[in-house]
DNA sequence: TGGTTTACTTACTTAAAGTTACTAGTTTCC
DNA sequence: GGAAACTAGTAACTTTAAGTAAGTAAACCA
């Protein structure tokens, strides 16, 4: 049938905060890894520090060391494969918009933010 | 930012055996219970029942109980809320056939239909 | 009456995630 | 020069989720 694609794709996207760590990077990856475990708001820093080396290790985040800044720096983003991945949440999140009735917080900061705050 | 709903989604992708699931149920799930469980491959009674539930739940998979037939056989089927799903899950398929190098083996028998065996 | 089919559940073990505290390098404050 | 603070994590322990193996229940078939 060929959905073992997809079942490939769920092991990379269906691990609990894999997808707002995505985001995250994203949105606020430059702002380094206190500022996004805080405004992840209720991920351990042991699980985002999971999240990113293993979206790291798919190629989908990029991580880059400022030595010369002090303390030292670290920045991530997405690369290409990441950018292409983040596309297919955006359209996620259009059917749990037009099909998700209830409100949710997702303890995010970001989400004061949502249309539904 | 509005990426909240995404985070609600990821609660129902975002979790083992969701996707192969779903995916199962739109392939075959008017064969019942015991024929997906022997076509999943690795996943146990146990979480299928608890998926199956979850998914009835959020208004993705509808159960029907045939007790008519003996013995009693039930079905299961995407609503319109699945089918909508299962159209994204075809753009994260999408996504890992354009970016995913390796081979992979997800333990369904559907896999060896799969373009890569 | 005993075996088969269908659709699960239950008890137990292992792996993943959550919680809290701690480390290490550097810098700024006093 | 020593204490506090910022950055980016790691470590030890607890709780929850998933995996494993066996059992249950209703109905039919021989």
């Amino acid at each position: 049938m060929g959905s073992c694609h997809v079942f490939r794709a769920a092991d990379v996207v269906g691990k609990k905060w894999s997808i707002p760590v995505l985001q995250e990077v994203a949105l606020n990856g430059d702002k380094g890894f206190n500022e996004m475990f805080l405004r992840l708001g209720k991920i351990s820093p042991k699980v985002l520090s999971q999240r990113l080396k293993q979206l790291e290790k798919e190629g989908i985040v990029e991580k880059d060391i400022f030595t010369n800044s002090m303390p030292v720096r670290t920045s991530y983003k997405l690369t290409q494969k990441g950018r292409a991945l983040s596309k297919v949440l955006d359209s996620l999140k259009q059917w749990s918009l037009a099909y998700s009735k209830e409100k949710a917080n997702c303890g995010s900061i970001a989400c004061v933010d949502c249309p539904l705050y």
